[in-house]
DNA sequence: TGCATTTGTCAACAGTCGTTGGCATATGAA
DNA sequence: TTCATATGCCAACGACTGTTGACAAATGCA
């Protein structure tokens, strides 16, 4: 307790760092329940008792893990006929670039069966993908336009990176630009409207 | 073994089935992991045991429960122009009529973490998805447009039956097939080709 | 009636899980 | 140096899992 924030990261913040990074790596290839605490410890290289000295159990460890931050652009300073190509584009950086991690992969794999896991991307939802919606067209039609951004490309995501659909995964990026792209463009501008 | 065939629905295939029936409604409820062989006797009202008798193991347990028999329309004896239109309709009976059961959602609820599963879904679409896409329009190009169907069907099931997204499951009958069966023609059609 | 087969229950097995407490070692300030 | 603290390993706990074998009750043919 000599000092508070300065040379705090010396050694248990980096074993900290270890087993977060194993934590995020198996929570979203193996999802919550097939990623067990002694597998997050043995590719952390440490001991099991570590992870709970760290992370109090293994609720609190996820809760950790699966933080999530999309990042998406601003609708509504870009020009209104290219949301849909942002917004794909922004996807395939979320999912297939090395700046985001696999939050939405740890998410998307333990919502099937993980109650917490479900609730929270309902959050990410909500906080992040709504309000970007609503900033363009009618912001009380919003929650009807956001959803079905999202049944595309959770399901793109689905198809694509959890589920492997050979299909699927042979698409360029140009190509699914060109076929979701103006999918989303449609739904997010809302041309057909109830 | 003095019968055969007739009669042999006495008592023991009553209670096989009473056992699949409570495997089926698990499964889809909590997935492959979330639903124990316990939990299914306990549904059942019979001993675990029994479970592992009629069924070798929870394994093959899982695969007579997770059987898929989509039935989707023959698309090249339909109006061209309303494809997307018979494919969404024929999505909502799948998931939320009587008939079809709740297959799709053990195959889906399960895949993300079971690699069983989600071959056993891949070969859903290989098998009863792909071959219909490709009855419209040019087969070589069946793979990508049946891919990019399945993506929007799956995602919309994820988030109005699985993830359950609240606008997403407030969205009516009426709207879907007003703001996905678009997409689905445009899909199938191909009017955008790579 | 007797008897073989079916249908079912019970207890226990080996394994894995999350989690805990005790003990050893390393670190760094005095 | 001396000693308190931080960092780590080890063994074990209770609970749960899939699965098995022995034994009891019911069934149906002779």
């Amino acid at each position: 307790m000599t000092e508070n924030q300065p040379k705090k990261t010396s050694k248990s913040d980096r074993t900290r760092a270890h087993i977060l990074e194993a934590a995020r790596h198996l929570f979203g290839e193996h999802g919550y329940d097939g990623a067990s605490i002694r597998d997050v410890a043995a590719q952390a290289s440490i001991d099991p008792a570590m992870v709970i000295r760290y992370f109090r159990n293994k609720d609190e460890l996820f809760a950790r893990a699966a933080v999530v931050d999309l990042q998406l652009p601003a609708l509504q300073v870009i020009d209104r006929t290219t949301v849909g190509e942002t917004l794909i584009r922004r996807f395939l950086e979320i999912w297939e670039g090395s700046a985001s991690g696999p939050g939405m992969a740890i998410l998307l794999r333990s919502s099937t069966s993980h109650e917490f896991a479900a609730e929270k991307l309902r959050e990410v939802f909500a906080n992040q993908v709504r309000p970007v919606v609503a900033a363009v067209g009618d912001p009380t039609d919003a929650g009807r336009r956001a959803g079905l951004v999202s049944s595309q490309l959770l399901g793109l995501a689905m198809c694509r990176y959890l589920l492997r659909l050979p299909p699927v995964v042979a698409l360029s990026h140009d190509e699914i630009i060109r076929n979701v792209g103006p999918t989303l463009q449609r739904y997010v501008t809302g041309t057909d409207a109830p």
